[in-house]
DNA sequence: GCCCAGGGAATCG
DNA sequence: CGATTCCATGGG
């Protein structure tokens, strides 16, 4: 068994796997996490400050601090962002929060099975996607390539029962299948241009595209826009996020998000309260 | 049984 | 243009 210990402050594996930006960490009987970085099976465990990772194959370290962005320094985030009233408050409530940088094609179609989803129902057609069509690793599967998927069609998809998401998932596969959307060019390309190629796929709109960027290329300013966040918005930010949030506008949405969506701000007897 | 879910396309007016 | 409706499915 590989270990691997990743130096990252203020990290909470449960607020960060459970804030709805991935779906396939699984919390463990032993209080670790069971899940997949791109191909590579995994347990998480936290320890103090930081994450023990164990496989049973070598642990990238490249990989893995890319995934769990070691590279991004929170505290200095964090003195930039409480300058914000109503961020300030998010973070307060789930400071452990850590956006992570998945894998492209995965967080692309994992945010198109999330359309008018629920979340527990997205994990269970994903895991049923992965048992379909990628590599078995112990008893799971890890997330399919694109180059796994070139024969799939509608049939093939039946079994993950996703509903009229069955098409926009074929288009996608057939986008990157064929070259015609390229992932490493979305990581370069003006944050305008990689989301209008995004949107080029049928079913992805504006806030799936950012989706996208933001939990799947590391595109810090993408800024997706769900229903909690549209409350946010149109409630506390008539006039848009302040400017200096702005070239981390995702990493500030991914806090306002799970406070709006789970902390009861929204709720007729908390309004009145706030 | 019923309501609704990290949206987007189609179809109105 | 903006607003409304439909889309499949099943979790709570």
């Amino acid at each position: 068994m590989e270990t691997l210990i990743l130096q990252l402050p203020g990290f909470s594996a449960e607020e960060t796997f459970s804030c709805g930006q991935c779906f396939r960490w699984r919390k463990a009987a032993d209080g670790g996490y069971d899940g997949f970085v791109a191909a590579a099976r995994v347990w998480a465990t936290p320890v103090a400050q930081g994450l023990r990772l164990e496989s049973e194959r070598p642990l990238d370290p490249a990989l893995m601090g890319g995934y769990f962005c070691e590279d991004v320094d929170y505290s200095e985030l964090f003195r930039c962002f409480k300058e914000d009233e109503m961020l300030s408050r998010a973070i307060e409530y789930a400071p452990g929060i850590r956006v992570l940088r998945q894998p492209l094609f995965e967080t692309l179609l994992s945010f198109i099975i999330s359309q008018n989803n629920n979340i527990p129902r997205i994990s269970g057609i994903i895991e049923r996607f992965c048992d379909c069509f990628g590599a078995p690793c112990g008893d799971r599967c890890a997330f399919p390539q694109p180059y796994a998927l070139a024969a799939a069609d509608a049939d093939a998809l039946r079994p993950l029962r996703c509903g009229f998401r069955e098409r926009y998932l074929l288009d996608a596969i057939r986008c990157f299948c064929s070259g015609e959307i390229d992932g490493n060019s979305l990581r370069s390309l003006p944050l305008a241009q990689a989301r209008a190629q995004l949107m080029r796929i049928n079913g992805v709109g504006p806030k799936i595209a950012d989706c996208t960027l933001l939990f799947g290329a590391g595109r810090w300013d993408a800024f997706p826009q769900d229903v909690w966040i549209k409350r946010m918005m149109s409630e506390y930010y008539p006039n848009g996020l302040p400017d200096y949030i702005l070239p981390y506008a995702g990493i500030a949405q991914q806090y306002l998000f799970h406070y709006a969506r789970t902390s009861g701000l929204f709720c007729e007897k908390h309004k009145q309260l706030i």
